[in-house]
DNA sequence: TCGGTTTTTCAAACCGCTTTGGGTGATCAA
DNA sequence: TTGATCACCCAAAGCGGTTTGAAAAACCGA
């Protein structure tokens, strides 16, 4: 024990010093009915007293709980991106995890070894439940944490999955589906969709919304105004002029993030072009911290739903799933809001 | 105890199947030399077969040790934003966590709360050493960790805090002096700082560095000329605004971060302006996964650092630190590279 | 062959907490 | 007074590993 100095008092140093056994104090720590209210009192005034903490690693390991979350963050070898909305989601649920008493333990892992992660973080009892990230078109780790039989919540849902499961999710199809009427509505009618990766399946949700209402308006898709890839401001800028490019340009864009519409506004001024007059943009604003759309009014018009709110009925959930295991699962569909901005406006072409 | 039937094998069960004692299998795996190497290799082939893994739990309360790193993320009460290069830090700490065993533990928690975070998670026993984010000016969190007496590294350094500690940080100064040079050289005179908020260390030592080379090349820095707030690409859009609309604006920008960069840019080109020709800027940029500067030329002149690389090395320092928790500080600064992009040019007004 | 090493193995204590299965004394109804 | 009932407290046995101290087995030279 290297850190004996700072580790505080033991339970049973505690009991001694109180001339009683370790199980009353222990009882009475924990509020267990069967100990006199008197020496409560007594015990949680010495504990107090004596900054008395109880060693975690000694508490899982007679409960059989960890009282930890695991979050599994995989960064793909091959495009090494680390999604940024993660952050945001990590604070929101952290908030209830310290709350309710939970540590959050976190691994970054190439997606080569994420079943061995699962596994692992099961096997060694590091975690009472999961956080499964940036869930795939049928993915695979579903599956896995099913067959391990350990509580978990998947931020996102897998297409193609078909067994239930706990997950939280915005409504992708129906907000991109409304953002695209909206478009359809002032008289758009080429509106290009400027996606994130498809095989995430958020993209692909999003994309079918959008697929949604241009067919419910008899307009046929046009694939070269679909665009998906990872979420950067370069590609946003790229895939702005590139649509600018085309015989037919769009007069409208759907951007599947903040940042994307960033490098998206910055190819349509580039070629002259206003937003909102001359152009019309709508984003996907995860309203992350550090990426606010405008500062006090909103720049461009959105489908807003926060990720740290996510995060943070994502982790509730989760807990109580932990709480009890033999719950059935638990599903949340949160829908965006559309948010007027600046950046959308009448057909004029 | 819940996930029994997933927990596997107990070492207990492997000796008695092995017809050993416990003794000889924990010896045999965890490599001692005082076991017969037939014996090991029986040993470790049964632990495979039966899909051993040491239950964590019990092998910490044993060794009084964690095995896992903890990082406090503060949130702050005032302006809740979570800072963006902690997901790609994190990322890079966690590479090298993972690889020698350490599980990592995040707590997200309101500042008013942080000591008391940080004081939880060491008496609880829960983590070996703790990575500390975002220290201010004469941060307090050293000292409070210095008294508890566990290992920790400081992601960036706090003026004002004069005993010595670990840390790993950019050299911030000098990154911001020879860009300021730079755009001096060029023959700017007129040069803005667009900063992050200069109650973090790292952007007063910016702001260090551009008075040093000002004050280097005999000119009187003019506090119009320089801002400091919340990193958002709307404060680097607002401080561009503001800027050009002086009496003499600035002919070169220096912005704090990439995001700020966009943000200016755009408020740059909205006047009119092309970057490089008209008007200079110069970012730092903290090579974030996601928000890459440009496709593959990059487009900003940029002194460049990536903060993954430096998650990757703090991460590697404190656990030697965890290894011999005697060592004495450790401390490493790292240059920055000073990258040619399409945005500054020769001062021709 | 034998005492002395060296190698290999084991029984038992321990880490700090929870929990089972009694005890003890007080209270109460008969 | 007595047996039953409660309220309160405790000793001891875990939880799943590590580690100490000692014993057994194998090896060695004389």
């Amino acid at each position: 024990m290297r850190f004996e100095q700072i580790m505080g008092v033991t339970l049973k140093e505690l009991a001694t010093k109180l001339a009683l056994s370790p199980t009353t104090v222990s009882r009475a720590l924990n509020g267990y009915p069967e100990v006199n209210a008197q020496t409560r009192q007594r015990v949680l005034d010495a504990a107090r007293a004596a900054n008395y903490h109880p060693n975690m690693r000694a508490k899982s390991l007679a409960t059989g709980q960890s009282r930890a979350i695991g979050h599994v963050i995989p960064i793909s070898t091959s495009h090494e991106i680390v999604n940024p909305i993660f952050a945001d989601f990590i604070a929101g649920a952290g908030e209830n995890y310290s709350r309710a008493g939970y540590d959050m333990v976190l691994s970054v892992v190439p997606d080569a070894d994420e079943e061995a992660t699962y596994r692992n973080l099961v096997a060694r009892g590091s975690v009472d439940g999961l956080m499964v990230h940036g869930p795939l078109l049928q993915d695979s780790r579903i599956a896995l944490l099913q067959g391990l039989g350990i509580p978990f919540m998947v931020h996102g849902r897998s297409s193609g999955v078909n067994t239930p499961y706990s997950w939280l999710d915005i409504n992708n199809r129906r907000s991109f589906c409304r953002a695209t009427e909206f478009l359809l509505d002032l008289g758009h009618t080429r509106i290009a969709l400027v996606n994130g990766l498809e095989s995430m399946d958020f993209a692909m949700r999003r994309r079918s919304g959008y697929l949604d209402a241009l067919h419910a308006a008899g307009i046929a898709p046009d694939p070269m105004l679909m665009r998906s890839s990872e979420m950067t401001e370069p590609y946003g800028h790229k895939a702005g002029r590139e649509l600018l490019a085309l015989p037919q340009p769009p007069t409208a864009f759907l951007a599947s993030s903040m940042i994307v519409a960033y490098g998206l506004r910055r190819a349509l001024t580039d070629a002259g072009l206003k937003l909102g007059r001359d152009v019309s943009v709508i984003a996907h604003d995860d309203d992350l911290s550090y990426m606010p759309n405008g500062l006090d009014v909103p720049q461009f018009t959105a489908t807003c739903s926060s990720v740290r709110a996510a995060g943070r009925k994502a982790a509730e959930m989760l807990l109580t799933l932990v709480g009890n295991p033999d719950h059935p699962p638990l599903t949340h569909l949160m829908e965006t809001q559309l948010v007027l901005g600046y950046s959308t406006g009448r057909n004029r072409t």
